[in-house]
DNA sequence: AGTGGGACCTGTCCGC
DNA sequence: TGCGGACAGGTCCCAC
């Protein structure tokens, strides 16, 4: 599902029965995400109390107060839903049919939280494309999955300048640059699509073509970095984007999807004022693309 | 350097 | 109704 917007979403809807709760329980359903789950990783955390919850990139992060820190990812199709204590779920909670499978609840968290014992926090991922992984907080830098993970793109170091420097020389498309998380960490295939259309930007082009020749950033550089940060802002505060599985953690949806200029509208008008286009898809690096040829020349 | 393919999984939808 | 294929918000790895 996720991309940064989502992932934010599931954060703070997750945030306030999970920080400061204690981890009575871990119950893991399977040895295995898409990889194998730590060594002793039910262990190390009973008993233990969460101390925050954050996010980098699509990652979430639960820091634990034996020093270590919960790496989730979601992957393409991993949700969390928190069922209350003792008041057997409220009705209405799963405003979506996709993550109520209890086949695919892979991990419980069982808390203690200010409210009493009780509330249980739990991870679903029919595709398990998702993963969880314990590391100390120290070695979290320099783990495999951030090491080498780019900007945020809410933080200040996105701007026109800094998408000139990154892609300056590079024949790859603006399209793939962008999904690239060497680069800029927290795009996925929607808001990239929406970016680039919003911006006028062709797809096809190439990533270098935002740096003038001097290096410095083009005419339209400083405005993609401005709408990627816009879109991301937009889809955080309509609550992320709901097409198949992402819910909120109360189990609404997200609206973002209704805001989609092009994701999935193949065939439909283009909404730029003016243009007569309408919307094409195409396939770049194996992933659809959406934009319109007639305004994202 | 960059692309294309396949891999990991399950579920849904569409055309025949 | 059934079946096969295409497709899905992510990421990694390998061959060219």
């Amino acid at each position: 599902m996720p991309e940064l917007p989502e992932v934010e979403t599931v954060k703070r809807g997750l945030a306030p029965t999970f920080e400061g709760a204690l981890i009575a329980r871990v119950e893991q359903n399977r040895p295995d995400l898409r990889f194998p789950f730590p060594a002793g990783f039910a262990d190390r955390l009973t008993g233990k109390r969460v101390t925050a919850l954050s996010r980098r990139s699509k990652y979430l992060l639960a820091d634990i107060d034996s020093n270590d820190v919960l790496i989730m990812h979601l992957g393409m199709s991993g949700s969390f839903r928190i069922e209350a204590g003792l008041a057997e779920d409220l009705p209405g909670q799963f405003a979506h049919p996709r993550n109520k499978d209890p086949k695919h609840d892979h991990v419980v968290f069982h808390l203690e939280t200010t409210a009493g014992p009780g509330a249980r926090i739990i991870y679903n991922d029919p595709r398990r494309f998702g993963f969880m992984d314990l590391v100390s907080r120290p070695e979290l830098a320099a783990h495999p999955y951030f090491r080498e993970l780019g900007l945020e793109p809410l933080g200040n170091e996105l701007s026109g300048a800094t998408l000139a420097r990154l892609f300056a020389g590079r024949k790859m498309p603006l399209k793939a640059a962008l999904l690239n998380q060497k680069f800029i960490a927290g795009l996925g295939n929607i808001y990239v699509c929406e970016a680039l259309w919003r911006t006028g930007l062709s797809p096809q082009s190439p990533a270098g073509m935002l740096a003038t020749k001097s290096g410095r950033p083009a005419k339209k550089a400083d405005l993609l970095a401005a709408n990627i940060r816009a879109i991301l802002e937009e889809a955080i505060k309509a609550g992320g984007s709901s097409l198949k599985d992402h819910t909120q953690t109360d189990g609404t949806l997200g609206y973002f999807q209704h805001s989609f200029a092009v994701y999935d509208r193949e065939g439909e008008a283009c909404r730029t004022p003016g243009c007569a286009g309408s919307i094409a898809r195409l396939v770049q690096s194996g992933r659809s693309t959406f934009y319109c040829p007639s305004c994202q020349a």
